[in-house]
DNA sequence: CGCCAATTTGAGTCCCATCAATATTTGTGG
DNA sequence: CCACAAATATTGATGGGACTCAAATTGGCG
């Protein structure tokens, strides 16, 4: 955190700056190069790019360290190597209200660029190695290789259609629904970073889920209990099983203790009829 | 309500493109240069831009009319340079989510860049002037023009931060301080475009206000008929008249109904006033 | 004028927040 | 290593805010 003026420096002065990688070495910092960093966020890396044209630095941060505030001065993105992280907003009566749990291959602080400030709160949840990327650097890679900034361009469009899927999930599902939903998007994040989707634990508190959900923190645990005992899922404490995915995925709400066979008679009987072709949205648009 | 858009005077230079410019002319179509382009969208103009050099094709929609649909392949951003919009999801049940409000100055479309097909519906809520900008145009000009990228960035940064300030409010806030705040954005965005930020009338309906707020249609229209009995606003139909702008944005929730009718409730009424003086941030947060 | 969409308003219900008590885990220092 | 404190989770009881269902009214438009 302290000395960010060193790396913004692209090209590496040999001599120099393998004393300095030394010794950051020796505090569990580390160099990425522009292909390990595009592979990383999942984009073709350029042809053109020159292994150790571009180096990033590692920064590690403890479990609770904050990786950069709000209102602060804007000039690098972050972007997660190795685990996890919330961001957060703080309303005008010091609330938390939690944005977003980044993990591997996640991008932080995109939200800066606007008004050179950043506009959230980032906390490590656990102990994180991070990416920096200066946003000089960033904006100077755009113009070298044309093929990242489409690239670049791609993953501010995937964070607002992220939002946007949010925002959906916020207004018009149940609370059940929202804990279900988010339950498997975990599990296919840990699923895409190698770990097992069924099988993992939380590294956020029932009170960060419940702001990230617009819940309270009674409510998600009463959920999560609930889902435990329908045998969609198994929960003790942190530790999450997925037993029933494609249920998770299509919940809408709990029906009332005596109705639920009969709900779920319904679903299914539509299903079969065709009626409701889920997660297409070219066709539940030819429906209207 | 109709014609803003007597600012973009189109400029010819070559003969075949004149001939087009006539016909396009001839259904409502205009042309605008990048100045004209970078003062709609509040980014700074390029100094070596060149205003013959590229120019953006006008097309009109009448009210109703679909500007894009989900799936749709992406190859072109709008520009609203007037008239209203909404842009929405389309869940899997076939139920509407608004998603945003585009006028005039703001920009659709940039959800379709990471998949390369739209990821949401725009649909006009009144007769508009969109201004068409081909995607690669878009990156094109961002490689010319250094400064450009930079802004380019800016506004989809601008876009993330709007969209995390609407989760923060769709997951915080009561359905009083949901249509408050609402009113008083729209007021605000009216003044920026030269309007009464005061009064105006709203170009949706109830129904997609609650869409857009994650609530239903007869809470906003009851919301909306509590804030004119408390002389906050005053509504008909809709024409919207602000009347206490600073009690709207500091609105956390209303005082129960029962405080309201109740006027002969004598000693508690005092109590609840001192206590509770209403729509006052500061003094609501001090008692939890 | 007549039709249909939009809006308003009412009555009843339920989901979720709130308040509260307890249990369990984590962290810390002696 | 244990004891104690603080943080985190679970579970229950209760009330209220927003949804649902329903009816009446208004306004827009062919």
């Amino acid at each position: 955190m302290s000395n960010l003026s060193t790396l913004s420096q692209p090209k590496r002065n040999v001599d120099i700056a393998s004393q300095q990688e030394t010794a950051w070495r020796q505090q569990g910092s580390l160099w990425s190069n522009l292909r390990q960093v595009c592979e990383l966020l999942a984009i073709p890396a350029p042809a053109t790019a020159d292994d150790e044209d571009t180096l990033f630095q590692h920064v590690r941060y403890k479990a609770g360290q904050r990786i950069h505030r709000i209102g602060q001065a804007f000039d690098t993105l972050y972007i997660v190597n190795s685990g996890f992280v919330k961001t957060l907003h703080i309303d005008e009566f010091g609330n938390e209200q939690v944005l977003s749990f980044p993990m591997k291959g996640d991008i932080l602080g995109i939200d800066g660029i606007h008004k050179q400030h950043y506009a959230s709160e980032a906390v490590a949840l656990s102990d994180c190695d991070m990416i920096l990327v200066p946003y000089k650097t960033f904006a100077a890679l755009g113009r070298i290789h044309c093929e990242l900034e489409q690239a670049m361009f791609s993953v501010m469009s995937r964070e607002i259609v992220r939002e946007q899927m949010m925002i959906s999930m916020l207004s018009a599902l149940s609370a059940e629904a929202k804990v279900a939903r988010f339950l498997t998007n975990l599990g296919e994040r840990f699923s895409q970073m190698g770990y097992s989707g069924r099988s993992f634990n939380l590294r956020m508190t029932r009170q960060e889920i419940g702001s990230y959900l617009g819940l309270t923190l009674e409510t998600v645990s009463r959920t999560l209990s609930a889902l435990n005992e329908l045998g969609m899922i198994s929960v003790e404490q942190r530790e999450i099983n997925l037993l029933d995915t494609a249920a998770l995925k299509s919940l809408r709400r709990l029906p009332p203790a005596k109705a639920r066979n009969k709900v779920a008679e319904k679903v299914t009987a539509l299903v079969n009829k065709n009626l409701l072709p889920q997660w297409n949205p070219e066709l539940s648009t030819a429906i209207n």
